[in-house]
DNA sequence: AGCACGCCGACT
DNA sequence: GTCGGCGTGCTC
């Protein structure tokens, strides 16, 4: 076999390729597919990535290579079978999925000739394909599952990839399996330095270890022999990235299982619905183990009450809290709203205090005295004279945060250790009576339980414009249940809603069944595919121009079956002195959708405006 | 993305 | 006259 004259090669910019590039006799490495190359793409020296090679190009006039940056490739052909099958999926280029494959220091033109060996030592394996979802209320029986199909995936020279939703995971797993793997187990941590990564990403490469656990990037640990990936409650948001290119975790732990033929285990104690519908479809092995089931939930209609006049801590809950403390148990109180206010506005002029950058309105956090914006976090101090009218000096606080919370709760029981746990606080209040908290609580992921767990805001999670809002619920619900040992009070104005009654009854099928029977009626995911576009830019007239255009051409032949909803106002309208617009479509296949948009978005570039694709939003 | 080219209006 | 805004097209 002579040597091939031309690379393909891709760069990590948004244009797709590739492009030819001469390989010249100045060369001295051979040129192989997933190496690193040093070219000039339009005039600039950059990274490339040999993607294939040919014996001649259509083009007559090729640039050289001007130099491989290291012997072996950094990407196998299997990594690349599956950074091609990524990238098309999220609508992103060849270039931009490896240069997200790779690690950091890697993207850039950095040459590793002082020296990482990356040998690749490629023993073929063969692994089970199955799949298997471990649906577990109480998050240790499924441990010996996990346990044992690791070691077999081991014990055949596989290796295994562990995905965490955060940190608070991270101890518990490693932990778990590190008492079974030992040294042959790594943690990544995204903390290292430049030179740490690359070595910890080298050794990796060399089959160094077999386990290797870490967040969301890590289904891209370029491990040796992929056996099994497995994926711990992937229900959990942090599994999508919010910038581009917008991945899901658990897809794309899909997609390479299928590209490296190994197996997946997803194991949560609320999947997602989506996951669970999969699952049926394509016959997955299926474990449910409901809890103990010691607790109980009550329900409070709060229909019966009125929060002006009375307290926001309802009276069974009060009965509860004060029947708890009398036992000296203690007492979880949840609120997704930290601060003291949500809303602080000028009681003469009307005028509210709002972030600059975002628009929304500030929240006041008594404990250190500012006003905070839950966005960007911007913060700013709390004006003397209001600067609406410049004459009033009463600005006023409304909307309930927890920092209220704890004084209403300070207020109705005198006696009780009362201890605040939000983002801002450091040690958790392992002796308090009552713990008042929003979702930083689950980042306290021991063994603290409490005896009583009250959730005062649960119709604020159901209110949200998500089509998720009913799976968050119940995972929410099934949370903080398995933080509680005996009584559970939700306080709801939608006390029959099905993803309270279900979790109730700690009946699963239930609860799926009927999201799915919804997500069905609705034409949601699963059964049809979502593709957000976003639209951003400093200037909100041009932005909406852009986006008002961009629908219309969207809209003008738009396949049959393919639903495209008009320019809306993103969640968080203005980011960062940005305004930012969406369009949706809903379509049958995120394919077919992609086919559609991408030849559209070519042809609509604007000048300081962004547009993104967001696939299953 | 980043850059060159080329086309218009409004300044010395 | 020319400086500079911005739309368009291209990158092997």
């Amino acid at each position: 076999m002579t040597n091939p004259k031309v690379a393909k090669v891709v760069i990590g910019l948004p244009v797709e390729g590739p492009f030819d590039y001469a390989i010249d006799s100045s060369i001295d490495r051979p040129v192989k597919a997933g190496q690193r190359v040093r070219v000039l793409f339009n005039r600039r020296v950059c990274v490339g990535y040999v993607v294939g090679t040919a014996s001649s190009s259509a083009f007559e006039k090729l640039n050289p290579i001007l130099a491989v940056l290291e012997c072996e490739p950094v990407l196998t052909e299997n990594d690349l079978k599956f950074v091609k099958m990524f990238s098309d999926y999220y609508g992103c280029s060849f270039g931009e999925g490896i240069e997200t494959f790779l690690p950091p220091a890697l993207r850039r033109k950095k040459s590793l000739e002082e020296g990482i060996p990356f040998k690749n030592t490629v023993r073929s394996g063969i692994f089970d394909t199955k799949k298997i979802l471990i649906c577990d209320l109480t998050r240790h029986k499924r441990w010996p599952f996990i346990i044992e199909h690791a070691r077999g995936v081991v014990d055949n020279g596989g290796s295994v990839i562990v995905l965490v939703p955060d940190l608070s995971y991270i101890k518990e797993t490693s932990a778990a399996l590190k008492e079974v793997f030992c040294e042959s187990a790594v943690v990544l941590d995204k903390k290292l330095t430049t030179k740490k990564e690359l070595s910890q990403w080298a050794q990796i490469r060399q089959g160094v270890y077999s386990v290797v656990v870490g967040t969301r990037s890590a289904v891209f640990a370029p491990v040796t022999n992929l056996g099994l990936i497995i994926v711990i409650e992937d229900d959990d948001a942090s599994y999508k990235q919010e910038q581009t290119p917008h991945y899901h975790a658990v897809s794309t732990a899909l997609m390479r299982a299928q590209v490296e033929g190994c197996g997946v285990m997803v194991a949560g104690s609320s999947p997602s619905a989506e996951i669970w519908e999969q699952a049926r479809k394509d016959q997955w092995d299926k474990m449910v183990m409901a809890g103990e089931g010691h607790v109980t939930m009550q329900v409070v209609d709060m229909n019966n009450y009125n929060p002006g006049k009375t307290s926001i801590f309802s009276f069974p809950l009060q009965n509860a809290i004060k029947a708890a403390l009398d036992k000296k148990e203690n007492v979880i109180i949840y609120m997704n709203r930290r601060g003291f206010s949500t809303r602080t506005s000028c009681q003469k002029c009307g005028w509210t205090m709002k972030c600059p950058r975002c628009n929304v309105n500030l929240s006041y956090l008594y404990s250190k005295n500012v006003m905070v914006c839950r966005h960007c976090s911007n913060k700013q101090t709390l004006p003397e004279i209001c600067p609406g009218c410049h004459t009033s000096s009463y600005l006023k606080s409304t909307g309930r945060g927890v920092e209220k919370l704890e004084s209403d709760a300070a207020r109705l029981f005198p006696y009780a250790r009362i201890h605040r746990y939000d983002r801002e606080t450091d040690v958790f209040p392992q002796g308090a009576d009552i713990v008042i908290t929003t979702q930083a609580i689950f980042r306290q992921r021991g063994n603290w339980t409490a005896s009583l767990a009250a959730i005062l805001d649960f119709d604020d999670q159901m209110h949200h414009i998500d089509f998720r809002a009913g799976q968050k619920a119940f995972a929410l619900l099934i949370h903080l249940r398995q933080m509680t040992r005996d009584k559970m009070i939700i306080q709801t104005r939608m006390p029959d809603s099905y993803s309270i009654k279900t979790a109730k009854d700690m009946n699963y099928d239930s609860f799926y069944c009927q999201e799915l029977k919804f997500r069905k009626e609705l034409k949601l995911p699963p059964y049809r595919n979502l593709v957000e576009l976003g639209v951003r830019g400093l200037n909100e007239k041009a932005v909406l121009e852009v986006s008002q255009t961009l629908f219309e051409v969207l809209e003008n032949d738009a396949p049959k079956g393919m639903e495209i909803f008009e320019p809306h106002a993103h969640v968080n309208p203005k980011l960062r002195d940005q305004y930012r617009f969406t369009i949706l479509l809903k379509g049958r296949s995120v394919e077919s959708i992609l086919s559609h948009v991408k030849p559209i978005l070519k042809s609509t570039r604007k000048r300081n405006i962004i547009i993104t694709i967001n696939v299953d939003p």
